[in-house]
DNA sequence: AGCCAGGCTGACG
DNA sequence: CGTCAGCATGGC
Protein backbone atom coordinates (compact mmCIF):
# COMPACT_ATOMS: atom_id res chain seq x y z
CA UNK A 1 0.00 0.00 0.00
CA UNK A 2 2.35 2.86 -1.32
CA UNK A 3 1.14 6.20 -0.90
CA UNK A 4 1.53 8.70 -3.67
CA UNK A 5 2.69 11.30 -1.45
CA UNK A 6 6.47 12.61 -0.40
CA UNK A 7 6.54 11.21 3.13
CA UNK A 8 10.20 12.99 3.31
CA UNK A 9 9.19 16.45 1.10
CA UNK A 10 5.97 16.57 3.30
CA UNK A 11 6.84 14.95 6.86
CA UNK A 12 10.54 16.47 6.89
CA UNK A 13 10.98 19.03 5.19
CA UNK A 14 7.99 21.41 4.21
CA UNK A 15 7.68 23.05 7.91
CA UNK A 16 4.51 22.15 8.57
CA UNK A 17 5.16 19.76 11.07
CA UNK A 18 8.31 19.82 12.62
CA UNK A 19 9.30 16.46 15.17
CA UNK A 20 9.25 13.55 12.62
CA UNK A 21 12.08 11.57 12.47
CA UNK A 22 13.63 9.33 9.76
CA UNK A 23 13.98 6.05 12.04
CA UNK A 24 15.11 3.20 9.82
CA UNK A 25 13.86 5.16 6.59
CA UNK A 26 10.27 5.37 8.25
CA UNK A 27 8.84 8.52 9.22
CA UNK A 28 7.87 8.90 12.55
CA UNK A 29 6.52 10.95 15.43
CA UNK A 30 4.12 11.10 17.91
CA UNK A 31 1.03 12.61 16.82
CA UNK A 32 -2.45 12.76 18.54
CA UNK A 33 -1.44 10.54 21.33
CA UNK A 34 -0.25 7.53 19.67
CA UNK A 35 2.38 6.89 17.27
CA UNK A 36 2.15 7.73 13.87
CA UNK A 37 4.20 6.64 10.57
CA UNK A 38 4.22 7.40 7.23
CA UNK A 39 3.49 3.28 6.19
CA UNK A 40 0.44 3.96 8.78
CA UNK A 41 -3.18 2.92 6.87
CA UNK A 42 -5.36 3.71 9.82
CA UNK A 43 -8.42 6.00 9.67
CA UNK A 44 -6.28 8.31 11.77
CA UNK A 45 -3.43 8.36 9.56
CA UNK A 46 -5.28 8.56 6.34
CA UNK A 47 -7.23 11.86 7.34
CA UNK A 48 -3.71 13.09 8.64
CA UNK A 49 -1.94 12.32 5.63
CA UNK A 50 -5.14 13.90 3.73
CA UNK A 51 -5.23 10.98 1.50
CA UNK A 52 -8.25 11.41 0.40
CA UNK A 53 -8.23 14.72 -1.25
CA UNK A 54 -7.67 15.16 -5.02
CA UNK A 55 -4.84 17.79 -5.63
CA UNK A 56 -4.95 16.41 -9.59
CA UNK A 57 -6.90 19.91 -10.50
CA UNK A 58 -5.40 22.70 -8.35
CA UNK A 59 -3.35 23.10 -11.46
CA UNK A 60 -6.53 24.96 -12.70
CA UNK A 61 -7.28 27.12 -9.90
CA UNK A 62 -3.88 28.94 -10.83
CA UNK A 63 -5.34 31.47 -13.15
CA UNK A 64 -3.07 34.22 -14.01
CA UNK A 65 -0.56 32.97 -11.03
CA UNK A 66 1.78 30.94 -13.36
CA UNK A 67 4.64 30.77 -11.04
CA UNK A 68 1.93 28.89 -8.84
CA UNK A 69 1.77 26.00 -11.68
CA UNK A 70 5.42 25.17 -11.97
CA UNK A 71 5.56 25.45 -8.03
CA UNK A 72 2.80 22.26 -8.17
CA UNK A 73 4.54 20.85 -10.72
CA UNK A 74 7.89 20.70 -9.23
CA UNK A 75 5.92 19.13 -6.02
CA UNK A 76 3.69 16.77 -6.60
CA UNK A 77 4.25 15.00 -3.87
CA UNK A 78 3.12 17.49 -1.23
CA UNK A 79 0.35 17.38 0.68
CA UNK A 80 -1.01 19.58 3.38
CA UNK A 81 -1.23 17.44 6.84
CA UNK A 82 -4.32 17.45 9.41
CA UNK A 83 -2.85 18.28 12.29
CA UNK A 84 -4.29 17.87 15.49
CA UNK A 85 -5.45 21.83 15.81
CA UNK A 86 -3.78 22.18 19.33
CA UNK A 87 -0.12 20.54 18.07
CA UNK A 88 -0.78 23.23 15.34
CA UNK A 89 -0.67 25.98 17.03
CA UNK A 90 1.78 25.42 19.65
CA UNK A 91 4.32 24.77 16.65
CA UNK A 92 3.38 28.13 15.13
CA UNK A 93 3.54 29.99 18.15
CA UNK A 94 7.02 28.98 18.31
CA UNK A 95 7.93 29.50 14.23
CA UNK A 96 7.53 33.71 14.89
CA UNK A 97 10.59 35.13 13.72
CA UNK A 98 12.61 31.73 13.49
CA UNK A 99 14.43 29.73 11.21
CA UNK A 100 13.07 26.46 9.91
CA UNK A 101 16.41 24.39 11.73
CA UNK A 102 15.63 26.59 14.82
CA UNK A 103 11.71 25.77 15.17
CA UNK A 104 12.38 22.18 14.89
CA UNK A 105 14.52 22.29 18.32
CA UNK A 106 12.38 24.42 20.30
CA UNK A 107 9.45 21.64 18.98
CA UNK A 108 11.71 19.14 20.09
CA UNK A 109 12.55 20.33 23.18
CA UNK A 110 9.50 21.35 24.24
CA UNK A 111 7.98 17.37 23.84
CA UNK A 112 11.14 15.79 24.98
CA UNK A 113 10.83 18.16 28.28
CA UNK A 114 6.75 18.00 28.84
CA UNK A 115 5.40 15.50 26.06
CA UNK A 116 3.98 11.63 26.52
CA UNK A 117 6.58 9.65 25.96
CA UNK A 118 6.54 6.93 22.74
CA UNK A 119 8.74 4.17 21.54
CA UNK A 120 9.23 2.85 17.83
CA UNK A 121 11.72 0.52 16.68
CA UNK A 122 13.58 1.12 19.74
CA UNK A 123 13.18 4.93 19.32
CA UNK A 124 11.66 7.10 21.85
CA UNK A 125 9.15 9.61 20.25
CA UNK A 126 7.58 12.25 22.50
CA UNK A 127 4.29 13.94 21.58
CA UNK A 128 3.41 17.61 22.82
CA UNK A 129 2.28 18.65 26.09
CA UNK A 130 -1.13 18.50 26.79
CA UNK A 131 -2.80 22.76 27.61
CA UNK A 132 -3.13 21.75 31.20
CA UNK A 133 0.55 21.07 30.86
CA UNK A 134 1.96 24.01 29.43
CA UNK A 135 -0.12 26.13 31.57
CA UNK A 136 1.00 25.12 34.74
CA UNK A 137 5.23 25.82 33.73
CA UNK A 138 6.54 28.60 35.31
CA UNK A 139 8.32 30.81 32.46
CA UNK A 140 11.52 31.11 33.56
CA UNK A 141 11.88 27.19 33.98
CA UNK A 142 10.56 26.55 30.56
CA UNK A 143 12.74 29.21 28.91
CA UNK A 144 15.61 27.22 30.66
CA UNK A 145 14.35 23.67 29.44
CA UNK A 146 13.12 25.40 26.08
CA UNK A 147 15.34 28.76 25.08
CA UNK A 148 12.20 29.77 23.00
CA UNK A 149 13.17 33.19 24.99
CA UNK A 150 10.02 35.59 24.57
CA UNK A 151 7.65 33.02 23.14
CA UNK A 152 7.44 31.32 26.30
CA UNK A 153 4.93 33.71 27.80
CA UNK A 154 2.40 32.99 24.45
CA UNK A 155 3.06 29.49 25.18
CA UNK A 156 2.32 29.69 28.88
CA UNK A 157 -0.91 32.51 27.75
CA UNK A 158 -2.41 30.48 25.34
CA UNK A 159 -2.20 26.65 27.04
CA UNK A 160 -4.52 29.00 29.86
CA UNK A 161 -7.08 30.21 27.46
CA UNK A 162 -7.18 26.97 25.99
CA UNK A 163 -7.57 25.29 29.51
CA UNK A 164 -10.26 27.45 30.52
CA UNK A 165 -12.31 26.79 28.03
CA UNK A 166 -11.32 28.44 24.58
CA UNK A 167 -13.35 26.71 21.72
CA UNK A 168 -10.11 25.78 19.55
CA UNK A 169 -11.57 22.62 17.76
CA UNK A 170 -14.70 24.29 16.81
CA UNK A 171 -12.84 26.69 14.98
CA UNK A 172 -13.00 24.18 12.57
CA UNK A 173 -16.75 24.43 11.66
CA UNK A 174 -16.48 28.42 11.96
CA UNK A 175 -15.89 30.99 8.47
CA UNK A 176 -12.67 31.10 7.89
CA UNK A 177 -12.37 34.62 9.01
CA UNK A 178 -14.36 34.37 11.78
CA UNK A 179 -11.73 31.45 13.38
CA UNK A 180 -9.36 33.87 12.36
CA UNK A 181 -9.96 36.49 14.18
CA UNK A 182 -11.21 34.15 16.83
CA UNK A 183 -7.46 32.53 17.00
CA UNK A 184 -5.57 35.98 16.73
CA UNK A 185 -6.82 36.54 20.09
CA UNK A 186 -4.50 34.02 21.24
CA UNK A 187 -1.54 35.68 22.87
CA UNK A 188 1.65 35.35 20.49
CA UNK A 189 -1.12 34.62 17.68
CA UNK A 190 -1.08 37.15 14.46
CA UNK A 191 -2.51 36.57 11.65
CA UNK A 192 0.68 34.94 9.67
CA UNK A 193 0.31 32.55 13.06
CA UNK A 194 -3.35 31.91 12.67
CA UNK A 195 -3.32 31.50 9.14
CA UNK A 196 -0.95 28.30 9.30
CA UNK A 197 -2.96 27.12 12.25
CA UNK A 198 -6.29 26.94 9.96
CA UNK A 199 -4.47 25.58 7.20
CA UNK A 200 -2.71 22.20 9.06
CA UNK A 201 -4.93 22.77 11.90
CA UNK A 202 -8.29 23.27 11.43
CA UNK A 203 -8.89 22.50 7.66
CA UNK A 204 -9.45 25.77 6.09
CA UNK A 205 -7.84 25.56 3.11
CA UNK A 206 -8.90 28.27 1.87
CA UNK A 207 -5.91 30.25 4.05
CA UNK A 208 -3.18 31.25 2.38
CA UNK A 209 -0.25 32.18 4.95
CA UNK A 210 2.24 35.19 3.84
CA UNK A 211 5.38 34.90 5.24
CA UNK A 212 8.81 36.54 4.32
CA UNK A 213 8.99 34.23 1.34
CA UNK A 214 6.10 34.37 0.11
CA UNK A 215 5.81 38.39 0.99
CA UNK A 216 9.41 38.08 -1.91
CA UNK A 217 7.73 36.19 -3.98
CA UNK A 218 4.60 38.34 -4.17
CA UNK A 219 6.52 41.52 -4.40
CA UNK A 220 8.75 40.15 -7.45
CA UNK A 221 6.32 38.33 -9.89
CA UNK A 222 3.16 40.17 -9.05
CA UNK A 223 4.48 43.73 -7.83
CA UNK A 224 2.47 43.69 -5.32
CA UNK A 225 4.14 45.81 -2.59
CA UNK A 226 2.09 45.75 -0.49
CA UNK A 227 0.81 44.90 3.35
CA UNK A 228 0.89 41.26 3.65
CA UNK A 229 -2.63 41.29 4.46
CA UNK A 230 -3.64 42.77 0.95
CA UNK A 231 -1.36 40.33 0.01
CA UNK A 232 -3.48 37.70 1.66
CA UNK A 233 -6.59 38.13 0.15
CA UNK A 234 -5.46 38.67 -3.18
CA UNK A 235 -3.88 35.47 -2.91
CA UNK A 236 -7.49 34.12 -1.75
CA UNK A 237 -9.27 35.78 -4.62
CA UNK A 238 -7.01 34.71 -7.48
CA UNK A 239 -6.65 31.20 -6.25
CA UNK A 240 -9.56 30.63 -4.74
CA UNK A 241 -10.78 27.96 -2.21
CA UNK A 242 -7.72 25.70 -2.13
CA UNK A 243 -5.50 28.35 -2.13
CA UNK A 244 -3.38 27.33 1.22
CA UNK A 245 -2.46 23.81 -0.94
CA UNK A 246 -1.15 26.02 -3.77
CA UNK A 247 0.67 28.28 -1.16
CA UNK A 248 2.29 25.05 0.42
CA UNK A 249 4.02 24.22 -3.13
CA UNK A 250 4.88 28.22 -3.36
CA UNK A 251 6.50 28.35 -0.08
CA UNK A 252 8.66 25.46 -0.53
CA UNK A 253 9.54 26.37 -3.69
CA UNK A 254 10.56 29.23 -2.67
CA UNK A 255 12.07 28.69 0.07
CA UNK A 256 14.28 26.22 -1.14
CA UNK A 257 15.25 27.99 -4.13
CA UNK A 258 13.64 25.65 -6.42
CA UNK A 259 12.34 29.23 -8.19
CA UNK A 260 14.11 32.31 -8.35
CA UNK A 261 12.49 34.36 -5.86
CA UNK A 262 14.63 37.48 -6.96
CA UNK A 263 13.59 38.60 -11.20
CA UNK A 264 10.96 37.35 -13.20
CA UNK A 265 13.41 35.45 -15.67
C1' DA B 1 30.31 40.35 12.75
C1' DG B 2 26.04 41.28 11.46
C1' DC B 3 21.85 40.32 9.13
C1' DC B 4 18.13 37.16 9.00
C1' DA B 5 14.38 33.87 10.35
C1' DG B 6 7.08 30.38 8.15
C1' DG B 7 6.15 37.66 13.40
C1' DC B 8 3.83 39.50 17.49
C1' DT B 9 2.90 43.24 20.70
C1' DG B 10 2.10 47.72 22.23
C1' DA B 11 2.65 52.55 21.33
C1' DC B 12 1.90 56.29 18.64
C1' DG B 13 0.10 58.95 14.65
C1' DC C 1 -6.57 52.73 9.62
C1' DG C 2 -1.16 52.34 9.15
C1' DT C 3 3.73 52.33 10.78
C1' DC C 4 7.51 50.96 13.84
C1' DA C 5 10.84 49.73 17.67
C1' DG C 6 11.74 46.03 20.63
C1' DC C 7 12.07 41.52 21.32
C1' DA C 8 15.33 36.13 22.50
C1' DT C 9 17.93 33.08 20.21
C1' DG C 10 20.87 30.99 17.06
C1' DG C 11 21.75 29.88 11.85
C1' DC C 12 24.67 31.15 8.31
Amino acid sequence: MERQFDAVLTLMDSAQVFHFQNINGVYAAAVGGRVLTDRDDDPFARDYFDDERDYSHLLDACGEFEIARRALLMLPGLRVLNQPPWEALIQFILSANNNVKRIRTLVNDLCRHYGEEFEYDGVKLYGFPSPDTLSKLDEEKLRQNVTCGYRAKYLIGTAKMIKDGFPLDFLRFRPHEEARKMLMTLPGVGGKVADCVLLFGLRHASSFPVDVWVERLMENWFHISSSREKMRLEAIRILGSECGLIQQALFHAARTGLIDIENKG
